[in-house]
DNA sequence: CATCTTCTCTACCATTTGGTAAGTGGCTCT
DNA sequence: AGAGCCACTTACCAAATGGTAGAGAAGATG
C-alpha cells in the first residue's frame, strides 16, 4: 500500500489512542518499519503531518454523514439519520471520533482544518433544526445547544471506554448499539413537540 | 501556600489544558519558580504526581456530588442534583472535568485511584436509578446505559470548548446554565414514565 | 549544643525528541 | 545513455525530557 496513506493509518490511531504529544514520530517509523525521515519527508513536520491527519479524519466523518443524510427522509429522519452514521463509523473506525475529540482539545491549527471541512455541516444542521422547529415539526428550543450536546452524547459514549468499564459494560457491537438507542431517545424526547 | 498543593493546583490545570504528555515537569517548575526536583522531591516521579492530581480531582468530583446529593429530595431531584452539582463544579473549576477525561483516556494506573474514589457514587446512581424504574417513578431501561448518556452529555458541553465555538457560542455562565438545562430536559424526557 | 528531619537547591546524565543534510537506487522522459 | 525526479535511506544534531546524587539552609528535638 501507498506509504504516505499507511503513515496516515497509522497516525490517526496512535494520535487517537495516545495522544498527540505522547506519540513520537520514531514511535510511528518503528510501527510502519520506514524511517522516521521517511515521515518527514511526506508530512514535512509533525505538524504537518497531524493537519493532514486532522483532515483525513474531518473528510471521513463528512462523508459518512452526509452519505446518512442523503439516505434520508424530511423530518426525525433527518436528526437519527447523522446519529446512526456516527456510531456506524464508531464501529468501523473506533479511533476515529477519539482523534477529532484530541484535535479539538489541541485547537488552531489543527483544529481549523477540521472545522474548514465540518462547518457547512454544523451549519446546516441548526438551519435544518431551526427550520423544523419553526414548522412545528420539533419542540422550539436553541438549535446549536441542542446540537452541542447531541454531539457530546454521542461522541462521549463511543469515546469514554473507561466510563463503560467503570458501570460493567464493554464497548462490542450490542452494546453500541444500545448506547445509540439511549441517545436517540434522549432526542426524540427533547425533540418531540 | 504550600509547595505541594501549588504543585499539584498547577499540574491539574496544566495536565487538563496540555495533556498529562505534553506537560513537562520542566514546564510546571517554571511556572511555580521552584526547581524541578522540588517536585520530584514532593512526588517521586511525573507518575507520581499524575497519580496524585488524579486522586485530588476524584476526591473534589466526589465531594461535589455527595454534597448535592446530601441536599436533596428522593425522586426525580436525586437525577437533578448531581448534574446541577457537576455544572456549578464546571464553572468553579473549569478544568477538573478535562482532567478526568484525560485520565481516563490515558486508563491504568491513574485511572484506577480515580474509579477507587469514584466506584461507590457510580454504584449507588445505578442502584438508585433501578429502585426508580422499580418503583414506577422512573421509566424502565437499563440503568447503566443512561448513567453513561448522561455522564457524556454533562462532561462533552462543558468541556469541548472548541466545538461550542463552532456553533459560535461560548462558555460562560449564560450558556452553561442554558446548557445544563438542555441536559437536564434530556434525563427528564429520558425518565419520565 | 548537636543531631535529625524537611525542604529546596546546584550539578549532572542518559535517552528521546523533532528536524537537517546529504546521499542512493529506481523510474521516466528525452 | 544521460538528466531529473521520486521515494526512501544513513548519518547527525541541538534541545528537551525524566530522573539521580548530593549538598545547604531552617527548624524541631534530644
Amino acid at each position: 500500500m501507498n506509504t504516505r496513506q499507511r503513515v496516515l493509518d497509522v497516525a490517526s490511531a496512535s494520535f487517537a489512542e495516545q495522544g498527540v504529544a505522547a506519540t513520537s514520530l520514531d514511535d510511528l517509523a518503528r510501527q510502519l518499519k520506514v524511517t522516521k525521515q521517511t515521515i518527514l519527508y511526506h508530512f514535512g513536520s509533525k505538524d504537518g503531518l497531524l493537519r493532514d491527519v486532522a483532515r483525513d479524519a474531518a473528510l471521513e466523518l463528512h462523508r459518512q454523514l452526509q452519505d446518512g443524510l442523503n439516505d434520508s427522509q424530511p423530518g426525525w429522519d433527518r436528526v437519527e439519520a447523522p446519529v446512526r452514521a456516527a456510531f456506524a463509523l464508531a464501529v468501523r473506525r473506533p479511533e476515529l471520533l477519539g482523534l477529532l475529540r484530541e484535535v479539538s482539545r489541541l485547537g488552531p491549527p489543527s483544529s481549523e482544518v477540521v472545522l474548514e471541512v465540518l462547518q457547512p455541516l454544523i451549519d446546516g444542521a441548526v438551519a435544518a433544526l431551526q427550520t423544523g422547529m419553526d414548522a412545528g415539526t420539533f419542540r422550539r428550543s436553541d438549535p446549536r445547544l441542542l446540537l452541542v450536546s447531541a454531539y457530546a452524547a454521542t461522541t462521549g459514549v463511543v469515546t469514554e471506554a473507561e466510563v463503560l468499564r467503570a458501570v460493567g459494560l464493554e464497548l462490542d457491537l450490542r452494546v453500541a448499539a444500545r448506547l445509540r438507542r439511549t441517545v436517540l431517545d434522549f432526542l426524540r424526547a427533547a425533540l418531540a413537540p
